[in-house]
DNA sequence: CGCGCGTTTGAATGTTTTCAATCTTCGTGG
DNA sequence: CCACGAAGATTGAAAACATTCAAACGCGCG
């Protein structure tokens, strides 16, 4: 399962002062991993550095490919990962973007249940699954935070299922927008500058359109006001509160 | 969150012999609610059943809305309940039906985040979310299976999001039909004879259609051979392994 | 037996997809 | 530094699939 933390990736280990946590070649991802770290005491949040590497990897590249032995958990700790199922014919669906602080490939399964690559350049942190499972029985907060992080993960599918289910290609478009302006917005005056590190294929598939249907969307955006695109990963949102209501939110 | 187990409901508790359980007013849930109750050891199952009462609601009646305060958390012991989601302008999707095992609305939220409502007449076990929290911090084997539940709930919600953003119409009720078969379908020959208890309006909110759709394509199914009407509930699917390849399974 | 609701069927409409071509961007090599 | 090539993005036109609107059917219940 991938497990993405709505905490921030602050450093917010580094106010606990040196101690051996510094020496191991995972400080740089025990400051960072908020997203299961963060209840954890000095001393468990050493048990857990204590079986965790590192890794980098290039964008694009595979983390894992569903189907494949599920023996390691990952976490990220720089970049976005993209989480997707394919159909036998090769038809994909994206159900899920992590940024640092999500947690990916933890799952009461043999087989990883679905495939994961880098969108952009990765850091993560490693954890060999057999190992953290026996921590997590050891260390009881880990395991709340585990089931805490799982219910917010099963909130956002569901948010995913009214999209693919109910919403129109403008709505759907308008709240993958909305949601990422929330997420990871930088706000200047009225306007709400965005990043989007994927491409617009991804885009499609994660909203259960094609490229171009996207790519028409975005354009009738623009031309309309509601944002303008410098570049295809840089959006400026000029009117939020315009797409706000485009995304017919929830309840 | 709804967490569906996928154990049967046999009366596995009964094998435990008399104990104190079958005095308390829960008996017939905590013998019938294996999807949470497995684990447990019987001691750790009477604790369950102290806080546990039973209800039952007839059959369109609703368990809980979206938003309303989350202050008990529901075992279904009989019956079906689906769970759904709405835009403000009133469309729906429906994000599961639960049969029993299944458990709804614990989440680390105040409130509800989706509606539950009664497909048939229910039978429900009732848990006071506080007591049943304190519950969890001490039995440790009640968390362990509520984080297996909840991921495969999450495992069952990817699933679906492919089913919405990558099918047919023809696919989407091929799936539906063959993973009904699977969980619930008596065998008789080569026959699969499935009870469906909701009508056509939940299956269009569950797949991301129309009812006229999912009517239409009934229709073509029957029309084809692959599957008999008797009644619009009773389905006799006469080609099932038809259906399983029109569901276009995933990997 | 008749009424009402859910289901089915029909025809027209519309949104999204498909197919195709062009444009843009970015990385690479001259 | 510029030119080139390839991949991704955009735009256009035609087609397809699902929806919408409308009407008829049939089953269950009073």
């Amino acid at each position: 399962m991938a497990l993405q933390s709505e905490a921030t990736c602050d450093s917010r280990a580094a106010a606990q002062g040196p101690s051996r946590v510094y020496d191991h070649p995972c400080k740089a991802c025990a400051v960072r991993v908020a997203g299961i770290c963060a209840p954890l005491e000095p001393r468990e949040l050493e048990r857990l550095s204590a079986i965790a590497s590192r890794a980098r990897l290039a964008a694009e590249k595979v983390v894992f490919c569903e189907g494949d032995p599920a023996d390691t958990v990952f976490a990220v700790t720089e970049g976005t990962v993209r989480l997707s199922k394919m159909l036998l014919d090769g038809r994909r669906q994206i159900t899920g973007f992590l940024s640092p602080g999500g947690f990916l490939g933890i799952a009461y399964s043999d087989t990883y249940s679905y495939s994961a690559e880098a969108v952009t350049s990765l850091a993560l942190c490693r954890f060999p699954r057999r190992q953290l499972e026996g921590l997590i029985v050891e260390l009881p907060g880990l395991e709340r935070r585990l089931l805490s992080m799982a219910f917010d993960e099963i909130k956002a599918a569901q948010d995913q299922m009214v999209l693919l289910g109910c919403k129109s290609a403008e709505e759907k478009l308008a709240t993958f927008l909305w949601r990422w302006c929330l997420k990871a917005g930088r706000r200047e005056r009225s306007d709400c500058i965005v990043d989007l590190p994927m491409n617009r294929t991804d885009i499609a598939d994660f909203l259960g359109l094609t490229t171009e249907t996207v790519s028409r969307t975005f354009s009738r955006f623009a031309k309309d006001g509601i944002l303008a695109l410098p570049t295809t990963h840089g959006v400026i949102l000029r009117r939020p509160e315009r797409l706000e209501e485009m995304a017919s939110g929830e309840f």
